[in-house]
DNA sequence: GTTGATCCATACACTAATGTATGTTTTGGG
DNA sequence: CCCAAAACATACATTAGTGTATGGATCAAC
């Protein structure tokens, strides 16, 4: 992902010089600890060592560092969704296996985890935010029609469904991220969520 | 809580004298329209027609001002719980009543809305703002399983039911808010979610 | 070894926001 | 009518942040 520009030449390499990626890759930190309302040109800087000058050479200015990071984000969401489309059989496994992927392991990216939420939050406040978001959601909710296809025939079930599974989803990172005890809590719902969509109703 | 401290006597009762609590709804504006961290003492004087010498008398500083907001979101969301009980005669109507309290009703409160999720969150960068919010969403999730008890035995499959359909409406809230044609699309999946927790599979 | 481009530092101007200190008006009570 | 407290205004000091202009160092290439 990263080139490998800052290990190769230079008389005094303490110093490795910076990238646009580089940038991103900082302020990804800060807009999971802060949000975006807290991704300043200046914190940022010190966090890299270097001062402002820097970064407005990689910057037209702050707006341009927001929209570079959005952007980043969205192709990278959109990217991923290729590793949505599980190889198992049949499709308990294929479901199950796409919750543990939504729930369970996105609870361990806890920064991954945050930055969306700070992204979502912002998308309230930012048009342009707001834009990229809804094209994610959507993104996510069409790859995973194709696997509730398999479990009723009607079209519109099948997105109610899978919408239904998808705000699940999102309102658990939401509720349930940085609590205690979250880890076993989660893989509790993942599992009823299972259930749920396939239809089994347990023993009573 | 308010005094009736303005609307009593005043020769001129053009500039009404203000109180806490007319800061705080003021503060409610900025916070669902921007967020916690665009919660201003400055802008938010300029809507009330003062200066800040009239906020610095009824609070201490900044500080103050959030802390109160927070501390009368989590009053009133505790207090308003009462509201969560129906009369309801069976199981399914008053799912359903709930329901529609949760998703159809909540979505047209667009600003209490977007105060929760504010609240939210301003909760992942805020420890007293977390505490709040945890406390709220475990009398929330207690509350509803009063509910869910009529559905099944299991005090463990309860709980997690319950826990269910509160990250569902949280995810939905935070998905749907704001976007284009949710009126029916919140309307579908509040219904499919009744089925579900009834435990009822449709027609194929 | 000079040159041009890249990358970063320094210095300045500007704005917005908080907090504080003190002055001014308003209001109810005697 | 007057007074003390309440409610608000004004002015000042301070801080943090952006953006810009310009200078300096470093590297690739020739």
């Amino acid at each position: 992902m990263t080139d490998a520009r800052q290990t190769r030449r230079r008389k005094t390499p303490e110093k490795a010089q910076l990238t646009r990626d580089h940038w991103l890759d900082a302020a990804a930190g800060e807009v999971a600890a802060g949000g975006f309302s807290h991704l300043r040109v200046l914190t940022l800087s010190k966090k890299l060592g270097v001062t402002r000058g820097s970064f407005y050479w990689h910057f037209k200015d702050h707006e341009d560092l927001v929209v570079s990071f959005l952007d980043r984000w969205r192709d990278r969401r959109l990217h991923e969704l290729q590793y949505w489309k599980p190889r198992g059989g049949d499709v308990e496994t294929e479901l199950r296996q796409i919750l543990e992927l939504l729930l369970t392991d996105a609870s361990r990216n806890i920064r991954r985890l945050q930055v969306e939420l700070a992204v979502r939050d912002f998308a309230r406040r930012n048009d342009y935010a707001a834009d990229l978001v809804t094209e994610v959601d959507e993104a996510r909710i069409n790859q995973n029609c194709e696997l509730y296809e398999r479990l009723s025939s009607d079209p519109q079930r099948i997105r109610d469904l899978s919408l239904l599974m998808y705000v699940a989803t999102i309102g658990s990172q939401v509720v349930l991220t940085g609590k205690k005890g979250d880890a076993e809590t989660i893989r509790r719902v993942e599992d009823l969520m299972a259930r749920v969509a396939l239809g089994q109703r347990d023993e009573d």
